[in-house]
RNA sequence: GGUGAGAUGCCUGAGUGGCCGAAAGGAACGGUUUGCUAAACCGUCGUACGGGUUAAACUGUACCGAGGGUUCGAAUCCCUCUCUCACCGCCA
């Protein structure tokens, strides 16, 4: 969520930076303003009359104390037309400032000045490349033919017991899986992220803290007996972890990984994209996220970056890493780097993470501020990357590294899989 | 699922109608003392939104789980809701 103060004091930069993210109610900003405008004005009345009323309360108290009763008498009344007049305004106050705050939520956040232009995928700008791209053997087919062949993945039994978009994994598929996990926390508590395991269902004022929630609703589960929604991202309880906290500032950076299930309703999600794990409703993440000085979100970025990247690296996988254009990013981000690695025997280049700094877009909803020394408490900067997002990683490894007689698995992992290469 | 208790500031915890934004203790922070540490002592120690100011000072309003009500006046009385805890039942 935008501030207030900063959309009156830099209106054109807002409508700019708006256009550039596509967004095309600009209408909403002078909207903020006037209701803003609104609230300033009733608020001041509001506060003026009941500053009256309470003061010749006061009295009342006193002169009843005194005894003098008639003079009491006299004030309540004073009292009771002025409390009159209050109702009226508390309530135009009251729909001014839900009006404006539904108003303000629908504003996206504002991209940095390092975003490209654009309205599509396309228009993304290539900033790394890594990792070369395999020759396959000539037999080479997509993983989920692999899936079956080495008895990895069962996607049937799945649509069994669940629907389309619930894998089963199995046999070594299982504990490949198990071994990234392993491998991808380690990764990141070694450097200095600390583990934690949170619950997969979060309530409402956590969705909507980190931004998924009122725009995205349609894109959660949702257990309406106990009103909860189930996770799409471990960045949704990892982050709101500091909802309504306000932190010393030498407790940041707060850095957090975690490992959970993200369940992702994908209405409207079709064809090639959701063949085999390319896209699902429940799959696996480790994630992280990092808390920290407003001054330092963008210096944190780039490390964060630096660290998927070298995540993907030891995994031996081509990468390329995406600056994504106003259009194709994210609601709440200001800036958006996302990893993409090549399936080879798809012939597409896959997302496996994606890395944003929100700056304060989400803390002024989750209101997670610090303090330093005896000054206000200011919002603080947040931003959470994958590391990584599981299938879409292991159907590159099954295909990348398929030979004629099995498949290789990349040294790292070996140790938490405990064999070198999956054969028949 | 049943029964009972409770929700006050960073924490513990007092407060049953005006003198309460809220005692006391602890923690934290700043200082004095000290060879260092500890102790002791002094001080500071909520948030939001307004007004005001170059900025402060200063000042108003709101907030004692949430919402509503009674009253001239509510942390305190009434109603509704939410959540937490304890015990019982069931269960990993």
């Amino acid at each position: 969520m935008l501030q207030v103060p900063f959309i009156r004091q830099n209106k054109d930069l807002v409508l700019e930076r708006l256009t550039l993210k596509n967004f095309k109610e600009l209408g909403l900003v002078d909207q903020v303003i006037e209701l803003d405008d609104k609230r300033k004005k009733l608020t001041l009345e509001y506060d003026e009359t009941k500053a009256k009323a309470n003061s010749l309360s006061k009295e009342i108290g006193k002169l009843m104390a005194q005894g003098k009763k008639e003079e009491a008498e006299s004030r309540k009344s004073e009292v009771t037309s002025l409390n009159e007049k209050l109702h009226p305004i508390n309530e135009e106050l009251a729909a001014a400032e839900k009006l404006l705050h539904d108003t303000l939520v629908k504003l996206p956040n504002l991209p940095s000045a390092l975003v490209p232009p654009g309205k599509t995928p396309e228009d993304n700008v290539e900033v790394r490349k890594g990792g070369d791209i395999p020759a396959l053997h000539e037999g080479a087919v997509p993983h989920w033919d692999l899936a079956k062949k080495y008895d990895l993945i069962d996607f049937e039994l799945g649509n069994k017991i669940s629907g389309a978009g619930f894998p089963v994994y199995k046999n070594r598929g299982a504990r490949l899986q198990r071994a990234m996990i392993q491998y991808f926390l380690n990764y990141n508590t070694s450097k200095g992220y600390t583990e934690f395991q949170v619950p997969h269902l979060v309530n409402e004022a956590s969705g909507y803290g980190t931004g998924q929630l009122p725009d995205k609703e349609g894109q959660m589960y949702f257990v309406t007996e106990d009103e909860l929604y189930l996770i799409p991202t471990a960045e949704v309880p990892l982050t709101n972890l500091f909802r309504d906290e306000i932190l010393k500032d030498s407790d940041l950076p707060v850095k957090l990984t975690g490992y959970t299930p993200c369940f992702r309703r994908e209405a409207g999600s079709y064809g090639k994209d959701v063949r085999g794990l390319n896209r699902l409703h429940q799959f696996d993440k480790v994630e992280v996220v990092q808390v920290v000085h407003p001054d330092k979100s963008y210096e944190v970025l780039d490390e964060m970056v630096a660290h998927v990247e070298e995540l993907v690296k030891a995994l031996e996988l081509p990468y390329r890493i995406l600056r994504l254009c106003g259009g194709d990013m994210g609601f709440g981000s200001a800036l958006t780097y996302d990893f993409e690695v090549y399936s080879t025997a798809q012939q597409r280049w896959l997302e496996v993470s994606s890395v944003s700094n929100f700056e304060a877009f989400q803390a002024n909803r989750a209101k997670i501020r610090f303090k330093d020394g005896g000054g206000k408490p200011q919002l603080v900067h947040t931003l959470n990357g994958s590391s990584l997002a599981l299938p879409r990683i292991l159907a590159c490894i099954l295909e990348n590294n398929q030979t004629a007689d099995g498949i290789n698995i990349p040294k790292v992992l070996q140790p938490y899989f405990g064999a070198d290469k999956i054969v028949l």
